[in-house]
DNA sequence: CTTCGTTCAGTGACGAAGTCACCAAACCCC
DNA sequence: GGGGTTTGGTGACTTCGTCACTGAACGAAG
């Protein structure tokens, strides 16, 4: 089943056959546990990650320990830091996670050069990656720097819930996702239970009234 | 003057021969006066831009008007976020503008798209360039989430400030400068003031005591 | 099944930062 | 020199972050 991967990857739809040849043969499919770090600190990936299942959680690590998430990388998506770190350009403090067990293919660094050298379609597929990273990281600044915690926390419960109506985090882990600190969530969380929208109990949250939260969440000013 | 450019992107100095011809070649020098938008929503720019002198200001426009500086361009590096542009990824609150009269060497898209497929080193000097921004993305999310705006405060103006003694810049502009309200600058500015560590007048902060401010600067809890 | 350590959440007091409404001084252009 | 604009100053208030501490929930070991 994992021959034909490239098919799910709209970027690489169009990639001359053969280059998907190539990059087929040179690439391996490999399977990560829940919980591996993808890259850190003073650990840089030989390859880079193009993930056909689960997703990885990038994140700021800051020396006197809090924790920030940048973004996510999905099913479909390139983890294209890697490539930067494999650039080892200099230290950073970010670290990759896999957050699901995750499946993904892995491209060599000098298969990845190659496939950059050679076809048009592949090099799109990775500038555009950077792209919408660079694009993601913009909003995460403007959010934390002007947007209501209240707002924020009621996109992320929507974002972090997807179709299901559980959010399975501490509030520990809510506050990392916010760039802020856990009694802040606490308050505000205790807050939307007691309006009725949420139910709590230990590292879950459930969501007993989406459409005022999603009213919330659509809020810009407050 | 304008014809061995190359040497002065170290990135670039170990670029093939061949490749160094062609990109001379097809890349033209221009100049663009002081406070022109180099690209911005709706303003997607033709041209990769290899800055050669002055410097460029990227910054986030939110919807509400509010604006805060993300980066800066100097001299000696590339304005890689305009490649994005040219992808024209999706739509982009952010825009670029000339600080300072800047030249710039302009890369035309088609000659950029040869260079990173045939040129081993180039590829090195776009990925790098994009690995650095990233990186440095990543530290201003982290310092607006958590930096104590004293210290970033005090950062900024030395930074601004450069072997000068003086930075020339609005209480609204500095507030850009660290994505927070004019108000908490001027207050704090009153503060550094009050203990004879700056001095100000219309549009312009002098550094009187550099020490104190560096020491302030260095800190990094309170 | 009780004890014990660990993780998670709740709380109040306080300080830092952001918001709002408004005022005054400095500058600019006639 | 008058009138508009830009810049900076101020106080009251809200929101957010920090600190120190508490207790409850869980899990493993006895």
């Amino acid at each position: 089943m994992a021959e034909n991967w490239i098919e799910r990857f709209p970027g690489l739809s169009r990639l001359e056959p053969a280059v998907a040849d190539m990059l087929r043969a040179k690439s391996t499919v490999m399977t990560v546990p829940r919980g591996t770090v993808i890259f850190g600190p003073g650990k840089s990936p030989e390859n880079l990650l193009l993930l056909l299942d689960g997703s990885v959680r990038v994140q700021q690590v800051s020396e006197n320990g809090r924790e920030i998430v940048l973004y996510r990388v999905h099913a479909g998506e390139s983890c294209v830091l890697t490539t930067a770190c494999l650039l080892a350009y200099e230290d950073y403090a970010a670290e990759g996670i896999a957050e699901t067990a995750v499946e993904a293919v892995a491209i060599p660094r000098e298969v990845f050069d190659q496939l950059v050298s050679q076809s048009v379609s592949f090099r799109t597929f990775i500038f555009t990656a950077y792209s919408r990273r660079i694009t993601d990281l913009f909003t995460v600044v403007e959010e934390i720097a002007f947007g209501r915690l209240d707002i924020r926390l009621a996109q992320k419960l929507l974002e972090l819930a997807g179709d299901t109506a559980h959010v399975m985090a501490t509030h520990q882990q809510m506050a990392a996702e916010l760039g802020t600190a856990r009694e802040v969530v606490s308050r505000q969380l205790q807050e939307f239970h007691r309006r009725g929208w949420i139910g709590q109990s230990r590292g879950d949250i459930e969501l007993l009234d989406r459409d005022s939260i999603a009213k919330l969440a659509a809020d810009r000013a407050g």
